[in-house]
RNA sequence: UGCCGGAUCGUCUAAUGGUAGGACGGCGGACUCUGGAUCCGCUAGUCUAGGUUCGAGUCCUAGUCCGGCAGCCA
């Protein structure tokens, strides 16, 4: 299931593949034989929910960067926030990682595997007059930190002696104190115009039961605390976040400095991905999944890796995604067409051919005798002759596709329509002959055509020229199938409020009323030629001139057929009767 | 009225003082047993004003606009 790990998109350093400035930083590095040639990255997710595709740039940068450079990338889960986090996560983004055919260097990491030596680090702090036991509420460390144009407070514990700092930060282990009642704070500067180095909190107390280290502790590390130490500890050379971090790279560098780390990590921020059509914030992604709005993190309309995955999207997609969208530090909005061009870009070279119709509508060949079936040979994937070819059964009753029929054809309109002929695509070439009506609705019921002989396979005998082939399913071999067609769960920007409706205020989860209605569409109808009976988890299809599609975990064959739809193919067609419908005065 | 960062075709991204290039999108065409794919062409950009320089997207100065920061979240 899992494919190779092998190199994503970019060559890097070799010089021919796309660049960055972070690549280029590391290899400057290297050059300068710092490290000693060492590279090692870090993924450093919290467990707090599912990956998204925002997370798979930075995965594709840090285990891309590893890879390029022959250094290491560690899996590190960043769960120093218990009341947050939990295994199901934990195991959700190994898994995640892995389907995106990445692997982490050594064994899987944790932060709180550090707790120990966090906490000694903390004591030493103390000890050298870095850090102290704050007494005060959260309220009033909030309300004494100043403001973004004017200096904080000092605590009135800030001068307490380090000896009885020690001491309440040992008791604070202990759990002698209610929760909140202290924490231990960095001794930095209430006045800096930098807002982490008021004083940051170090270690809060929070009973709560962690997902690894049950209650062995009550106080809990920050994440500017533990992060930049757990760099070291891992030897990371190279710690790449996203831009909202760079304020604390002050901090992170105060740190290491204080503890006397030599050669330590160095902090790189790049701009986190923006999607159009989408949200990457973990936080509303909960919320959609806690507030029914989707079926699951892995509802194939979620940006989420698992969501993606059952979806149809393909590693190398997502990894050729990566490529092409670049690292930089300015924040910017991925088109989502360009998610679009690499999806249909990789499933068109290896997805699996087949014939299916979406609504069918019924077609019978006059000419061709009751009863009889025939099969033609039909090529499994025209982009790639080792894929082989099929044969699918044809007779007198067939399927077509609604849309590829109009009793009064638009300007334009190649295909079926009364005395036009079509190519029944690998099988035949068709004339219309007529229809059946709904003698009350006036609806056509069904369609009449005849067969040329001659065309048998699908090639005009006398070298004709045949506008439109399209596809077709035999009524008597077809399989029924329900397709779950998708669309964007969010108009292109989820943020912007629309037209004529002003945010008054504060508009809470005023993204929310921008789910767009409509981003599933449910078809029970569809009918397959027989060989999608044996569909497979995890293969991508192409039902030809439909979209790629994949099958869905709700299935269960051969009795129930799901399938997902992946993407579209792009519709020339589409886009220009709509856009002749619009032009036409109404 | 604080600090930090950023600004190149519609979008994303190169050009590291020397011809502003690529990708996506859009538009047009060729080809085609998928109105798919492929191929070709076109479209369109250096935030502003000064300065340095033979030469500035790149360096300097002053502006403008955008983003981030006031969790015991990460």
């Amino acid at each position: 299931m899992t494919d190779d790990a092998g190199t994503p998109g970019g060559e890097g350093p070799a010089g021919e593949g796309p660049s960055d400035f972070i690549r280029d930083i590391v290899a400057a590095d290297r050059a300068r034989g710092a490290w000693g040639g060492r590279t090692a990255t870090r993924f450093p997710p919290e467990p707090n929910g599912y990956l998204h595709v925002g997370h798979v740039k930075s995965i594709a940068l840090n285990f891309g960067l590893a890879q390029e450079f022959g250094g290491t990338c560690n899996l590190r889960l960043d769960d120093t926030n218990p009341t947050k986090e939990s295994t199901e996560y934990v195991e959700a983004i190994q898994r995640d990682i892995l389907w995106l055919g990445f692997r982490w260097s050594g064994e899987v990491l944790f932060a709180s595997d550090y707790f120990e030596q966090l906490y000694r680090w903390a004591e030493r702090l103390i000890e050298q007059g870095d850090a102290y036991v704050d007494e005060q509420s959260a309220d009033e460390i909030r309300a004494t930190r100043g403001t973004l144009t004017e200096p904080g407070t000092t605590s009135p514990w800030r001068d307490r002696p380090a000896a009885e700092s020690l001491d309440l930060f040992r008791r604070m282990r202990a759990g002698e104190f209610a929760d909140g009642s202290k924490v231990l704070r960095a001794k930095i500067d209430m006045a800096s115009p930098n807002l982490n180095l008021r004083d940051p909190t170090l270690y809060r107390i929070r009973r709560a039961h962690h997902h690894r280290t049950g209650d062995a502790w009550c106080i809990y590390p920050m994440y500017d605390w533990a992060h930049g130490q757990s760099d070291a500890i891992e030897g990371i050379t190279h710690s790449i976040c996203t831009l909202e971090f760079e304020d604390h790279r002050p901090l992170y560098e105060w740190f290491l400095a204080r503890l006397g780390v030599v050669d330590g990590p160095r902090q790189i921020e790049f701009a986190r991905l923006a999607l159009t059509h989408t949200i990457t914030s973990k936080r509303k992604l909960l919320h959609l999944v806690t507030g029914g709005h989707v079926s699951g993190w892995d509802d194939p309309r979620m940006p989420t890796v698992a969501g993606m995955r059952r979806r149809g999207y393909t590693p190398a997609a997502l990894r050729a995604f990566c490529a092409r969208i670049g690292v930089a530090r300015h924040n910017s909005t991925i088109d989502f067409a360009l998610l679009e061009h690499a999806l249909r870009d990789d499933l068109n070279r290896t997805a699996t051919r087949r014939l299916a119709v979406l609504r069918p509508l019924e077609l019978v060949v006059e000419n061709w005798p009751e009863g009889h079936t025939e099969a033609f040979e039909a090529v499994n994937n025209p982009e790639d002759p080792a894929a082989g070819a099929r044969r699918v059964p044809f007779g007198r009753r067939l399927w077509i596709e609604r849309d590829d029929f109009r009793e009064v054809p638009p300007k334009g309109y190649h295909r079926l329509s009364p005395g036009k002929e079509v190519r029944l695509r690998y099988a035949c070439i068709v004339k219309c002959t007529g229809v059946d009506k709904d003698p009350a609705t006036g609806e056509v019921v069904r369609v009449r055509c005849t067969w040329d002989e001659g065309s048998r396979g699908g090639n005009a005998p006398d070298g004709r020229k045949i506008k439109s082939t399209i596809h077709w399913v035999a009524a008597d071999h077809a399989v029924p199938f329900e397709a779950r067609l998708y669309d964007h769960l969010f108009p292109e920007d989820p943020d912007a409020a629309p037209e004529g409706a002003p945010a008054p205020g504060g508009e809470g989860e005023a993204w929310l009323a921008r789910l767009l209605p409509n981003s599933l569409e449910v078809v029970t109808t569809g009918w397959a030629e027989p060989a999608l009976r044996e569909a497979a988890a995890g293969v991508p299809y192409q039902l030809e001139r439909v979209g790629y599609f994949c099958l869905d975990p709700d299935a269960a064959p051969p009795d129930r057929l799901v399938l997902n739809r992946t993407i579209g193919l792009r519709d020339t067609w589409a886009k220009l009767e709509q856009r002749q419908q619009a032009g036409k005065p109404g």
